[in-house]
Formats: C-alpha cells, structure tokens, sequence
DNA sequence: GGAAGAACCTACATTTTAGTAAGTATGGAT
DNA sequence: ATCCATACTTACTAAAATGTAGGTTCTTCC
C-alpha cells in the first residue's frame, strides 16, 4: 500500500475494523440516535424524551461510542445545572443519512413486511 | 385509519413493530447476510465462508428472521446431502440495497474514522 | 468400511448487552 | 428548607445474544 492509497475495508472479513463501526451505527440505540440528530442539534434531556425507551445509562454510552468515532459532537457548557449539545459531525451527518435511509424504507414497507408475518 | 391507508411507522417509539424489523437488519449477521445476498443466489455453505466469523448457528437463525420478514427467500431441494438456495425477494432487494449503502459508505470512509481513534 | 459433506437442530456455557437504582453538584422555584 | 432539574457515573442485576460441541441423514468417494 502506497502512501496516498487508503485502506479500502471489508465488512465481510471477521477482523475488519469495519466491523467496529458497523457495529456502533447499528447498535439499537446507535440507529435511533443518529436518526434525531439529523433532525438537528439536540441535548441529552431532550434525545432521550425522544427516543422511545432508552435508558440515561444506555443513552450516555451510545453517544461516546459515536463521539469517539467521530460521527457525533458534544458540546458541554460548564454551567449547572449542565448542559450538553450534540450534534452530527459532516463525516456523522453523512452516515446518517445512510441510517435515515433505511429506517425510513422500514417505515413505508412496514405493512408489506407485516403481511408476510401474518401469513405464517 | 381509513382503509387503504397503510399505517406508517414511527421507529422513535419504543413499541412499534419496525423495531423489529431494524433489529434484524441491523442485526451483527443480519446486515451481512444481506449484503452478501444482494450479490446473487447463495447456497448455506458458501454464505458461511463468505461471512467471516459466522456460526452455523447464527447464521441459520438469522436467516430464519429473514426469511420471516419476506426479505429473504429459501428454496430447498430434498437431495442427499441437503442442498439449499438462498435468495432475496424483490422486498429484501430494497433492503439490502439500503444496508449496502451504508456499509460502502463505512468501508470507503474508514481511513477517516480511523484517523479520530487515533487522535484520541 | 470408514470418512466426508450438506444443512441444519438441540443443549449447555459463556459473553455481551441492557436495565435499575443510587450518587454528584448547584442554582432556582415553592 | 426542600425538592426539582441536568448530565452524567458507578455498582449490581437480569436478560439477551452468541459460541461450542454433538447429533442427524444418506450418499459418494477412497
């Protein structure tokens, strides 16, 4: 590999660091999170009155896996009571809009997916 | 709900059924399996080779979620040893071209995540 | 005649993930 | 004076996902 060449991934390979990534946009929460932060920024009250069901510790986490990957933003001002922002990176809001993609064709074929479960 | 309206879902709340369609598509070996279906017809043996990491098990219950969501299409012919296709249905295409667009998007911008990990 | 191969299933063990509850700091409302 | 709200963290527990190993069936190949 030359410099300037990148390092093209496989997902397919089990040590691919994909997988890594994968993992953290896909993850139950991951998918939900990225998905209102495209929507715009967001704080952590309001992102979990969001989303349906997460928990403050489930919510914390996903959000550094995220940060750390630097697809999301955190910003914190140091007054209290806190208050933090997050927001998508340009690299985030990319793979958001992959995300958003997907959920919102789940979305709009949800009741073709329910026939074939009614059928069995 | 008139009829003919098709109920539209909302993945942001905790108790609707795309959830569980997300689930399986974004499952560890779920998106896989699709991304390696979206190539062309795939008998269970090769699958297995061609996802690394997979478990038999895994991968046959994996693909029993699929194929009960009417994305993925099983065909078995009863020879001796059993031989059994694996294909997606023109639903499971959409899917899996959305979830292959996500993973593109991973595998062509890893350098760049990557480069985050590094910083940290 | 023994081994290998296909596509599974089942039981059991382990690992990962997720939920609950409690704690922290401090200013403002009641 | 007490309680609420924010954005977390930590410890503990419970539940879910996943791996491992073994069994099945029958035929073909050495």
């Amino acid at each position: 590999m030359k410099d300037g060449d990148s390092y093209v991934g496989d997902v397919l390979a089990a040590d691919c660091p994909t997988r890594q990534v994968l993992k953290h946009l896909t993850s139950q929460w991951g998918t939900l999170v990225m998905l209102v932060l495209l929507r715009g920024t967001c704080r952590f009250s309001l992102l979990r009155r969001r989303i349906g069901g997460v928990s403050e510790r489930m919510l914390a986490q996903t959000l550094q896996l995220l940060e750390g990957d630097g697809l999301v933003l955190r910003v914190a001002y140091p007054v209290v009571p806190p208050h933090v922002e997050y927001s998508l990176t340009p690299l985030g809001m990319e793979a958001a809009a992959r995300v958003a993609a997907l959920t919102d064709w789940i979305e709009a074929n949800l009741d073709e997916i329910q026939a074939t479960w009614a059928a069995a």
